[in-house]
DNA sequence: GGAAAATACTTTAAATCTAAAAATTATATG
DNA sequence: CATATAATTTTTAGATTTAAAGTATTTTCC
């Protein structure tokens, strides 16, 4: 049945996919304590969701990003790819921020099909200021993490990301 | 205002603040790829969504742990805090659950408020089923990390799930 | 040029999700 | 007992999310 056989390991000793699946459960719970903290600071001292913060940093660091080579500005297909939530999803977060005219929708001329969002300059002004009260909150709540660790765990969690959904180890 | 000072980086350096920023982002991309790739898979293959497989398996981990120490099946607020999903959330899914008899509520004698969600024998069979598919893809979405770098990882993320919400560093 | 395929976005339906309020039951306190 | 407080779940409103279908536009290819 497999190709390839996996190296299989000594009766007792714990087998590496369980240690893969309670990392995979470690990772999970991390990343949900750490975004509700978050999602919860925005709300109570900015009134702002996650999901419209989260764009709001995607198009700041597109904006503030000088010289990148790529224009200031980004449409939705770049946004939903950036942020990996759904593309039909992208329409209604801008849809609330536009309606606060913290973003704003421009059409290029080269294609009528799509366009371009921008932050408005209130909204990059008041990103400004979440995102330096963001950056602190991760800060602490990271805290458990020096440079050297934070250094090599990036590097670890760098390339999964792009390798998922690019089909796996096995075909 | 700070009681105690924050040892200053020298200018130039790449500041720890942003490297924890970079670090999480990096987390919270690793988790929507990896969520992302289960999510589809369970759809495709098994026809249940996410949350639901989360929920089973929240209760088949207490079911199935011989021994210990606690009764079968959770009620609702053990399970919104293990899934760290707000508690009316569960409400929903349960009920999803039960329609398709893969869980059920008993009432305990002990408490009218509350009641206790088990698996079906149905619901049971299903997810051992579906837990075997599932390990095997996260064994494949984390086959980048080998026995010791999991083992480093599940200890350094472990404590954070926990530490988070009781209050950081900072008053 | 023109059909076919691909791309970009929106809309729709169903599920999920949070936060807050409401309903119900349990427990403590006078 | 009576009232207050706490605990457990549901309900409600609004936002997010996915997947799939739909619309408009562009690109590809013959």
């Amino acid at each position: 049945m497999t190709l390839a056989a996996k190296p299989r390991e000594r009766a007792g000793a714990r087998p590496i996919s369980k240690q893969r699946l309670r990392l995979w459960l470690r990772l999970l719970r991390a990343a949900r304590a750490i975004e509700g903290e978050l999602r919860e600071k925005l709300r109570k001292e900015f009134a702002i969701t996650l999901p419209q913060f989260d764009v709001m940093a995607a198009l700041a660091r597109r904006d503030g990003g000088k010289e990148t080579g790529k224009e200031a500005g980004m449409n939705m297909t770049e946004l939903s790819r950036m942020l990996m939530v759904s593309n039909g999803n992208v329409t209604g977060i801008i849809d609330r921020l536009a309606a606060e005219k913290l973003v704003q929708r421009q059409a290029p001329a080269s294609d009528r099909r799509s366009f371009i969002v921008r932050l408005t300059p209130k909204g990059a002004a008041q990103f400004a200021v979440i995102a330096k009260a963001h950056e602190g909150w991760v800060d602490d709540l990271l805290a458990g993490f020096d440079a050297a660790e934070a250094e090599i765990l990036i590097e670890q969690l760098g390339d999964l990301a792009s390798s998922v959904g690019k089909g796996g180890t096995h075909i």
